[in-house]
DNA sequence: GTTGAGCGTT
């Protein structure tokens, strides 16, 4: 594990988590430590992986002794860059088991009790951190049930929208939808032609591997090479029924295929 | 080979 050769985590009585976000996804605890552990002693130094892959998050959890020594790494590693990556140090918000944390440091559980008491909300004061663009390009499991019910409610939320959109839209949907028809007939052959271009382009497939790393791998440079030629189907738009494949909107030309993840790296 | 907002394990 990213552990010190210990399971799980040493001793959280009185240990000031530290979260270090932005780092590279090929930083591991064993780069971190050293770098953190020159403005302090570290405890423990953890970084949250994929369970399918195995990959880390991009972010890890380095545990100080001391508070003084963690707001000196915080102030000292946080914006610097780190292989390469702006990484940012500051106080984890949240224990290992889901405890809030105050001024970095883990709450007993008598104190967690006592403060519980007063104050139940852990962070009720400012939501908006940076939601900037919380979708995720492939990463973060999604939880069966979370995903399950975000699914539901899309789904609703898609035939409200369709069922409304023909209510407001009744009569220039035919002209649309005739319309659409004609340009389905141009569009074939202009995507006959896109095809074409496509295969050309397909053709050029020449990279030269520079080998960085220092162990070459022994086995045959060709051993299988991938067809690069692209499944020839062309796909038949149903202009009949609706979805007008108006070429002012374009609902979802590209992109549409299954994520293929495939990140068997077998990495350590 | 990829990704990039966030809060954690035996």
């Amino acid at each position: 594990m990213s552990h010190f050769g210990r399971s799980g985590p040493p001793d959280i009585r009185d240990t000031f988590s530290l979260l270090v976000l932005n780092i590279s996804f090929r930083t591991t605890a064993d780069d971190l430590y050293p770098l953190f552990e020159r403005y302090g002693k570290v405890v423990d130094v953890f970084i949250p992986r994929d369970r399918r892959s195995g990959d880390s998050r991009g972010f890890a959890f380095v545990r100080y002794k001391y508070a003084d020594e963690a707001q000196k790494a915080i102030d000292r590693l946080d914006g610097r860059t780190v292989d390469g990556r702006n990484i940012m140090v500051q106080f984890a918000k949240y224990g290992p088991n889901a405890e809030p944390i105050r001024r970095g440091r883990v709450i007993e559980d008598a104190e967690k009790s006592r403060d519980r008491s007063r104050s139940r909300s852990p962070r009720p004061r400012h939501r908006d951190r940076d939601h900037r663009k919380r979708s995720r390009s492939r990463s973060r499991e999604r939880h069966g049930r979370d995903r399950d019910r975000d699914y539901r409610r899309r789904s609703k939320s898609r035939s409200r929208s369709r069922s409304r959109s023909r209510s407001l839209s009744s009569s220039p949907d035919h002209k649309s939808r005739r319309r659409a028809r004609d340009d389905g007939k141009r569009k074939s052959r202009s995507k006959s032609r896109s095809r074409s271009k496509s295969r050309s382009r397909s053709r050029s497939r020449s990279r030269s591997y520079h080998s960085a790393s220092p162990a070459r791998r022994s086995a045959s440079p060709r051993k299988k090479s991938p067809p690069p030629k692209r499944s020839p189907t062309p796909e038949k738009h149903t202009n009949g029924k609706d979805l007008p494949p108006s070429r002012s909107v374009s609902p979802s030309p590209k992109g549409a295929g299954s994520r293929s993840p495939a990140g068997s790296d077998g990495k350590e």
